[in-house]
DNA sequence: AGGCCGATGGCCT
DNA sequence: GGCCATCGGCCTT
């Protein structure tokens, strides 16, 4: 496909909700066997590391969680539960350990390559619906690990898309993770498809975008 | 539309 | 050895 502009890694080294925000209405665009894929973020999850318990990086930096403690803007695909990958984009500058998880895309282009790399997604909402369906679709996995989605020669790059209506951005807690339950790292684009559904947790229930509140 | 469950392996204590 | 930043199929409402 015909690329626009690539984010400049700038926007995702200030702050990781800053940066969370900003990733949806990107478009990330995988080169993938079958011919270019392309989606459009609608569901993001910000982690950060040394105070965050929920982040891979919390205790440390290790063979796994490497990406996280470099320079904003690369992948960091890890393996999970035995047979999926999960795909986060480093943010803050180098030393800061921070990534945000892309957690649903809806599919731009192309429909047809994309239905035939994930024939059990029955609608088109399902293809990117879901961290490990949203790497399965791009192709992501350790192969990918690290790559620069910032640089125009990656077989994996992000458009930066226009900003997403602050309007439209709705946040609540991160899915699946015990710990700090509590904080509205979640971020999503209201009313899309292929946002994966909401469970309300014990606590807070759905609020406005916004930083910690 | 929603709950339960099995698959399956690496990572960290 | 236990815990996962999950998915898809199958079952019941």
């Amino acid at each position: 496909m015909t690329d626009g502009d690539l984010l400049d890694r700038e926007e995702l080294a200030g702050d990781v909700l800053d940066a969370a925000v900003r990733l949806l209405g990107c478009t990330l665009v995988a080169d993938v066997p079958e011919g270019p894929v392309a989606v459009r973020l609608v569901e993001v999850e910000a982690y950060r590391g040394a105070d965050d318990p929920a982040s891979h990086s919390f205790r440390g930096r290790t063979a796994r969680n490497g990406v996280m403690f470099g320079p904003p803007g690369h992948l960091y695909v890890y393996f999970v539960y035995g047979m999926h990958f999960c795909a986060n984009i480093s943010c803050l500058p180098e030393g800061r350990p921070s990534g945000v998880l892309l957690r649903a895309g809806e599919v731009v282009s192309d429909p047809g390559v994309a239905h035939a790399r994930r024939p059990a997604a029955r609608r088109a909402a399902d293809l990117a619906r879901g961290p490990a369906r949203l790497a399965s679709l791009l192709g992501l996995g350790r192969e990918q690990n690290g790559l620069d989605v910032t640089d125009p020669a990656s077989p994996v790059r992000l458009l930066a898309g226009p900003p997403v209506d602050p309007a439209q951005v709705r946040s609540g807690p991160r899915v699946g993770v015990a710990a700090a339950h509590d904080l509205p790292w979640r971020f999503w684009v209201d009313g899309s498809p292929a946002v994966s559904p909401y469970r309300p947790g014990r606590n807070a229930p759905v609020a406005p975008a916004g930083r910690e509140g």
